[in-house]
DNA sequence: AGATTTCCTGTAAACGTTTACGAGAACGTT
DNA sequence: AACGTTCTCGTAAACGTTTACAGGAAATCT
């Protein structure tokens, strides 16, 4: 049937004996009369048609196409929210084409101006850092952007956030409750957007609850990733005892958990351990790692529909979404009765982890 | 400089003064007096002119994207692959669209036949299972196609694949030179590519070493996730007492360890363990765990340069390439000398986490 | 039965490029 | 000075669709 030579409208239309206006009809579901359509999909069908993307693009001017530019690739949260994101474009009938800048916001702007040559409908970016020409960029771009992360208020576009200020809340809530007093924080580079909202969430979040605040409990690895994590923790524990760390990512906090155990200190005995972001890792080690959820597949799925929403209705309200986050409790950071004894004991009691919270889903 | 209005061929041309012939040579770097390239130049800079993909593609038949189908995304070995892939394909001026379809082979087939409508130049596709009508439709593709991973001899494509048979030659002769000798094997699902040849290689590898196999030694996780992992793992030991344990996956190799740690046994002082994929997780947790480099990072390049060598030569011959696996041996396989003694022995030697050496079993 | 509406389908233009072709202009040659 | 060659540039066709428009047949109404 797949014959495989290309075939077009024209070739269609005169083994049916109709007009090519007839053939796009009838394959666009407009009403035709029996016969015709009969002919035609018979026709469609023995040879193997199949309408050309790129001509109907250029037709009707959309691609079907969504970019999805993501700023920290290799970080695992951003995996899965890619996966959310192809979930949902393709549902609606759109492509995904992924172009993983770095974190340079150059190649974001770049990547912005080379969007204007139309191989998208829509783009949404996820941008580390969000600086001036990126924003001026971002405002004079021709078609519908959506932006996961914070982004000035005076910038009119949709966009969704995590509340990371408030997840650092919750963290430091959690640990508070269970006894920690001194509470270290190992951030990533605070010139980034996660980087600056978790800061300011840890400060005013200790500030609040009054409790002390010592520079020492406070390093900043140089970013996001498991090995920079490493180092981090070594300096903490080297200028301070902490009875419990919250990091600002679950790669920090999986590098602080690594750290911690070669170095005989008992998690969370020793000292407990909260990370952020909830990803699937966080429940891999042992012990597994409480973690703030900051709602990534929801925010990721979020983003899709607001950009979907936007490309059916361009005129549709500037919309800002807050998700907000949720605390994942795990092994890491509750000291559990049976511990003191023997660590053997707490075999999987019927099914398989504790987990809670929607983890991504990992398929 | 860049309005916000769609700007085209034509409006460069009127305001230059020449044709939009010559605006196109211009543009495209095709000889042109100085005169009107100067103008020309001008006119698109001014109007923030950038050529239309759609319509450019239309006109020379290539989009300037590749598709990228893998099955089983989740597997962080297929995100390190998607890396690699999408950094290659962006470096040779292509786009890279993923479409992450499902493990079923009716999916990719769909897939498949969408491709013809050419939204894509070439596909790497990765099969989880490869089954006859999946084999016919790769081999009536209109377009260049690469497979990563074993495909029957006389369907014609390019392909890369991984040698896991050797792979876990590898895994069990390390072992074995390590004194194990009831070496378990936690597989996926049988019948996927990667689940098949992994069996049939320690199947062979355990008959060539002479090494007893009983059926208890060898379960089959429902699929190739860490959850599946965890029940399996549970399956083997509560029928087997085996001293070593080589999963066919990083993911399942972390939920063995899991499973091992949380029953009180020791890793690798009662049973090694090594994974397979050398993904990032490997290094994660502790111990860190061995695995065997099917060399993922280097077929997704090799796929994605032959993809785009045969789009620039269509007529090049079929290649077949075979990447060679290595074994990265990290601390769950084996037994470090004063791991007896205390537990920071394995500390990086000239770098820091050195100081504390804490007497006592910890864990 | 004629007039009007409705339905169907073909003709042709358009989307925004690239590029084959040919007409002049500029140049060098005899 | 006439001719051939080279270079530059504009005209127009083409890529494969979708769709506005109009013409003709069929159906409905008075």
């Amino acid at each position: 049937m797949a014959e495989n030579r290309k075939s077009t409208l024209v070739l269609v239309a005169e083994r049916a004996g109709v007009s090519i206006a007839s053939v796009s009809r009838v394959l666009n579901g407009l009403p035709a009369s029996v016969s015709v359509t009969e002919r035609v999909q018979r026709a469609a069908e023995e040879l193997g048609y199949v309408a050309d993307a790129t001509a109907r693009s250029l037709k009707v001017g959309k691609t079907e196409q969504i970019a999805l530019a993501v700023a920290d690739v290799g970080n695992p949260v951003y995996v899965a929210m890619m996966h959310e994101i192809s979930r949902v474009v393709t549902d609606a009938g759109y492509r995904l084409v992924v172009s993983s800048t770095g974190s340079d916001p150059d190649e974001q702007i770049t990547l912005l101006s080379s969007l204007n040559r139309g191989y998208a409908d829509g783009l949404i970016l996820s941008p580390l850092r969000v600086t001036e020409p990126l924003i001026d960029q971002l405002g004079s771009s021709r078609l519908p952007i959506v932006v996961i992360g914070s982004l000035p208020a005076d910038v009119e576009l949709d966009s969704v956030r995590a509340d990371s200020a408030a997840g650092m809340g919750l963290a430091i809530k959690h640990l508070a409750k269970h006894g920690r007093a001194r509470i270290a924080f190992i951030n990533g580079p605070v010139d980034t957007v996660p980087g600056a909202a978790r800061l300011s969430g840890y400060t005013s979040a200790m500030h609040k609850r009054g409790m002390a605040m010592h520079g020492d409990l406070q390093v900043n690895a140089d970013d996001f990733t498991f090995a920079a994590g490493l180092t981090a923790t070594t300096t903490l524990l080297d200028q301070a005892t902490p009875d419990a760390i919250v990091c600002a990512n679950d790669l920090l906090a999986v590098a602080a958990l690594k750290v911690m155990l070669k170095r005989g200190l008992k998690v969370p005995e020793d000292i407990a351990l909260v990370g952020m972001d909830d990803t699937d890792i966080a429940e891999l080690t042992t012990p597994s790692i409480t973690s703030v959820n900051l709602g990534s597949i929801k925010r990721a799925r979020t983003a899709a529909k607001l950009l979907i929403r936007r490309l059916a209705d361009p005129d549709a309200p500037v919309k800002r979404v807050v998700i907000e986050p949720k605390l994942t409790v795990r092994e890491s950071s509750v000291v559990t009765h049976d511990a003191t004894e023997t660590k053997r004991a707490s075999a999987p009691p019927s099914s398989a982890t504790a987990g809670h919270a929607e983890g991504g889903g990992a398929r």
